[in-house]
DNA sequence: CTGTTAGCGCATTCAG
DNA sequence: CTGAATGCGCTAACAG
């Protein structure tokens, strides 16, 4: 029982011990295209000009031997022996922090539906928001030599990690691949960027024009650009309108729905236990989050609190009351973000796609006090 | 002007005419092995065994050289010429209706987490339920030499369909890749097979024993195995219990929060009309539709009319008031899903791993009246 | 243990 | 337009 487990130092992805695995494809039951082009009676470069896609200089009569004889054998190209000897493959990666947070899942169905319709293949990978998987995955994805990247989700204050997330970036662009940001302008790569502080900014408005005047913040993880500029904004919005926002008012928590119920909590025992007050999450799976624990506490909303958040995840239609937000084209997001990542971008500079939020005021800070 | 579009007959997918799209890799400021040996000195295969993960039969000082030269040139090893030469790749394909659907989504997460602990790569596709696009995935698959593959989702009954993926995944099995379906056991492939027949019985005879007498199913889409399975499993634990469901009582519609919607919408004009009915929406995602739709036409959950749903989503802890359902291990199942492709299988016939559902009542079908 | 030499399956020059 | 030959980057026998 000695030697469990034999980690090897190889980096990441670590290279894995090859144990019984067969060495080879077991049988030749997999079709090559010199079974093909034999079956057809042509040469191997034919056959591979006709069912590459080549430019056509195909010879009519050939031409139909080959894709007979590839439809009978059942044919299937393979795919890596191609790529290698094109230098270039059909894959698209794609990062997010939680495929199951309808935020991302909504992102990364965007970036598929463009990425299919280019007939690429989506590699995809969940990080948990784990700096160190997303730089994994992203050197994975370069040993893919995948054409693209698609980067989904805020960046953070780590500066080491973004520091060695941008060389591992850097490497990969230089071989040619093209990254693409969903979140904020750090990386030095083209960026689809929500306007953050912009929408809260807006929304700290709107509600203060709804009648709120007192108003605890659910600020999410520390480090998060996006939680610091939905935070910062929504605090310049306030003043913009007289009012202060303390930081003790200002509750951290992780970015989930659970995050969000427990903050709630907290801010229950303080604050927010005089009521008449408004909440305002700084993204909507935190705010549901939020809102369950009100419920579970008895506390009416909005009667008695009010609440908020921000991206209008699809999730909220179906939540009650209904949620006051900033909206954010989020399908839409991941198909401009995968486009940027599948135009060839040429010499030109990273671009920033702003992509301005929507305030949505629903009835959860209706205010009835 | 004219082929404007031109299609190719190649099967799928579609090979691209490669336009612009630069032939070779732009500059070759990609590492590659030899130039690593270069650098340490050594032979390309020393080098390759040091970086391969080769069973050791490594060299004391000239892996230490191997490893710097590696790290110094920012060496990553090209996974397609390994896979070339291996004959074998570490991709996992996987295919789910839609994974925006918080049920695909968590089924995905869980098959995601075991094959990144396998340090395999994830290649996700996202159907919309079209049996044409997962044949072509399948096919892609099959073409990337995918190491396994995971489909997730009900099968159907379309027989055309299912004996071309049948005929695919042979295809692709033959090969030496592993299948594993999570749904139903029609494929002749491994399976993990939810119990739906048996949890939908479960959930009517609960439901009668809470008092209700009067219901109507809202059964999704007339052609999937899954609503079929449950439509029919609720019937018969009615019929345990001396209760009848006529046809007319069963609104087929899309599998979707918005085919519930509209579905509980059509009901209402019918049987629902005069209330104290208990509506079972044959999967959560509807349920959640026709809870929305209930709440729209002002009728009470549970006072007026109950709600019962199937298959426990995460979303449900958010969504008021709390949904009776029957739960699936959803994660669980995937990370089963997972290891099951992941295993060897070898000789051993297609397995079936039932999953039983637990019927959860709870506040959507307490019946007042 | 280490280096030499063949391939893997396909694309693509270069002649014919 | 077609075929023969070379190479892509890497692994895996095979010899030293």
């Amino acid at each position: 029982m000695r030697t469990l487990a034999r980690v090897t130092d190889d980096g990441v992805p670590a290279a894995r011990q090859r144990q019984r695995r067969p060495r080879r494809r077991s049988d030749d039951a997999v079709v090559t295209l010199a079974d093909v082009a034999a079956r057809a009676g042509v040469s191997l470069a034919t056959a591979s000009r006709v069912l590459g896609g080549s430019t056509r200089v195909v010879g009519g009569a050939l031409r139909d031997a080959v894709h007979q004889a590839a439809t009978e054998l059942g044919y299937r190209a393979n795919l890596q022996a191609r790529a290698v000897a094109r230098g270039t493959s059909d894959t698209m990666g794609v990062v997010v922090h939680d495929i199951v947070d309808p935020y991302f899942a909504t992102i990364a169905a965007g970036v598929m539906e463009v990425a299919y319709a280019g007939s690429m293949v989506v590699s995809l990978t969940s990080t948990s928001a784990d700096t160190g998987r997303e730089l994994a995955f992203v050197a994975l994805m370069r040993a893919q030599h995948a054409r693209a990247l698609v980067l989904v989700g805020s960046r953070t204050d780590d500066a080491r990690a973004t520091d060695e997330l941008r060389a591992e970036l850097g490497a990969y662009t230089r071989a040619g691949g093209r990254v693409v940001c969903v979140g904020q302008d750090v990386l030095g790569v083209d960026t689809v960027r929500p306007q953050n502080v912009d929408g809260a900014r807006d929304l700290a408005r709107a509600l203060v024009g709804q009648g709120h005047r007192d108003f605890v913040v659910l600020s999410g993880p520390a480090g998060l650009h996006v939680a610091r500029d939905r935070v910062a904004g929504f605090r310049a919005g306030l003043a913009d309108r007289g009012i202060e926002l303390s930081d003790s008012d200002i509750i951290p928590g992780p970015f989930t729905r659970d995050g969000g119920y427990e903050a709630a909590g907290l801010a229950l025992g303080g604050r927010l236990a005089r009521r008449h007050v408004c909440l305002f999450a700084v993204n909507d799976v935190m705010a549901v989050g939020a809102l369950a624990c009100l419920r579970a506490a008895g506390v009416d909303v909005p009667g008695q609190i009010a609440v908020a958040g921000f991206d209008d995840i699809p999730t909220l239609q179906d939540i009650t009351p209904p949620l006051s937000t900033v909206a954010l084209p989020l399908h839409r997001m991941g198909e401009m973000a995968a486009r940027l990542a599948l135009r060839d971008g040429g010499e030109d500079h990273p671009r920033v796609v702003p992509i301005a939020g929507q305030v949505l005021l629903r009835q959860s800070t209706a205010v009835p006090w």
